[in-house]
Parts: structure tokens; C-alpha cells; sequence
DNA sequence: GTGCTATTTTAGAACAATTCCAATCTAGAA
DNA sequence: TTCTAGATTGGAATTGTTCTAAAATAGCAC
């Protein structure tokens, strides 16, 4: 369990987000949420559920994903064209992406300082996102 | 002509980055260098340069952009999952992302102040994007 | 100019991630 | 138990990108 799970279980966190806890949806949010911070794509998180024999089409997995980015649960990063990869870590914070490896990793926002923050033209900054992109050599 | 042109014509960029000067190479550099900076998807750089009567193939666009990107004329932006931008500013910046209209807009450098970085635990820095995710309302 | 060859371009097939769809199933209320 | 709105499903469709093998071309040598 994550020091930034603020529910007792996974029904009362499914509750709270006003979706019906279904057996999909139960045990997705357990895989993602009772391992501390994670960071999976779509893919990963079905092999998972196949894995611990939850039976679970794509489609619900997009599906659940989706809802859960919606209900705030989850969050969604974005580092790498044509996959998206989503972060059980909620809190205001920013990556390490590397880039041999395809691995994220998280940094707490007051790990770095980002000051002068410039005003958009219009509209409303919704997040403001750091990433540090990490190779393997020079 | 944008400030950061440093070549007097598309023909001496293509021989400075030892690619051959072919006519879907030249027109496309024309297209993406003539106008100051951009941010362009595959897909609208292929509109633009059907629009102008250029023969060019899909296939030529995606090889063209990252033939550009790895002779470093472009730079690759991730902000959109399933969808590239190519930034034709490939001095150090960060960006604006719209999400509603889908559009980037360049921040210089030095309008943001990002301190304390921290070392990853492996590997080296290749760059540290900054994306300011603006929406319409709150 | 002509011929030659390595490089480039091409159309279309293949591919990967994601979304859509219409049919089936189920949670939860009555 | 029955009912129904909402959820899940497999598979097809869609989207963005890459691959492939054949045709075209830049640029050199003559």
C-alpha cells in the first residue's frame, strides 16, 4: 500500500469515485494501487490481470484506465509517442524518463524547483510537467 | 526566415547535414524552415506540401522527419499520446501544449528557471522538457 | 551528353496501440 | 426473483507509423 492510498480498500476508493465495483474493476484497482507507486502501460497491466487470473478483455482495461484518469485515481504521462503510460502517484510531481529502458520514475515536486512560471497567452494551466530524459551514454 | 536559421538556403542546410538534395527534401525543408518556427505533425506537413503541388509520399514525410531530427535540423516533441510534433526550434526551450486546440507554443529557456535538479540514479542528462498543459477552463 | 550505381522515393501492405460496436452479462435496486 | 442501467466482451475498425520491394533519380565517371 502507497503512502498516497487514502482509502482502506479498493470497494471504498471505487465507491468514492461513484463507479460501481465490479469484479474488473476491483481487481484492476488492487493490481494498481496495493504495490505502492507504479507506472504501467495498458499492456502491462493486462498481462497482470492475465497473469493473476482476473479474466479481462483490452477493451475494459482501456475502459477502466480511462475512468479512473477521469475520477482522478490515475494519472496519464505522456513521454513516448504511440503508448501511454499511467501513474498510480497522483501527487504533484515529475519523471525521470530513461530511454533504453523505457522506465519512468518519479521525482517529488519539491525535489526541483520550477520558478518564473510564464502566463499562457489563454486559458488556464492545468499541470505543469518535467520531464528528465536519461540516456545511457553521451 | 526565422532567427535561428543559421544557413543561407534549404540546398546548403541539406549539404551541411551531408543529406542529399533531392526535390521532396528541398521542398519539405522550404516548407518547414521558411516560415520561423513551427510545430508540425507528419500529417499536416504532408497536406501542406500536397497543398502545394509537391509529389511527396507519407513514407518520405516520416523518413524526411527523422532524418532531419537525427541530423538535429529538427526536434521531436511528445505531448500527445499516438501523435508526434516536429519542432523546427531546436534551440533549448520549452512549451505551451493547448490541449483543446492541440497546439504547441515555444517558451524560451529563459522564461522558466528550473534549479536543483536532481542526478538520476543511472545514465546521463539528454534534456529536460518542460510542458505547461493549458486548458480552457478551470 | 550517356551510362552506372548507390541512394531515395514510392504505393501499398504490415504493424502497434487504441477505440468502437453490438451482443451479452451483471450489480444492485425494487 | 425480476428488471434494467451500466459494464464487459471479442472482434472489427481506426489511427499513426514503419516496412518492403520495385521504380526513380542524383551525381559521378566517362
Amino acid at each position: 500500500m502507497t503512502s498516497h492510498w487514502p482509502y482502506a480498500n479498493a470497494l471504498e476508493m471505487l465507491r468514492a469515485a461513484k463507479l460501481r465495483p465490479t469484479r474488473q474493476r476491483l481487481a484492476l484497482a488492487k493490481l494498481l494501487f496495493e504495490k505502492g507507486d507504479r507506472h504501467v502501460t495498458a499492456e502491462q497491466l493486462h498481462d497482470e490481470a492475465i497473469a493473476a487470473s482476473i479474466p479481462v478483455s483490452v477493451a475494459t482495461i482501456y475502459n477502466t484506465l480511462h475512468q479512473f484518469v477521469a475520477a482522478r485515481l490515475l494519472r496519464e504521462v505522456v513521454v513516448n509517442p504511440g503508448r501511454s503510460y499511467f501513474d498510480t502517484n497522483i501527487a504533484d510531481h515529475h519523471h525521470f524518463f530513461f530511454e533504453e529502458s523505457g522506465r519512468l520514475m518519479d521525482i517529488a515536486s519539491d525535489k526541483i524547483e520550477v520558478t518564473n512560471l510564464p502566463q499562457p497567452p489563454h486559458g488556464t494551466i492545468r499541470r505543469v510537467e518535467v520531464v528528465i530524459r536519461v540516456g545511457s551514454k553521451g
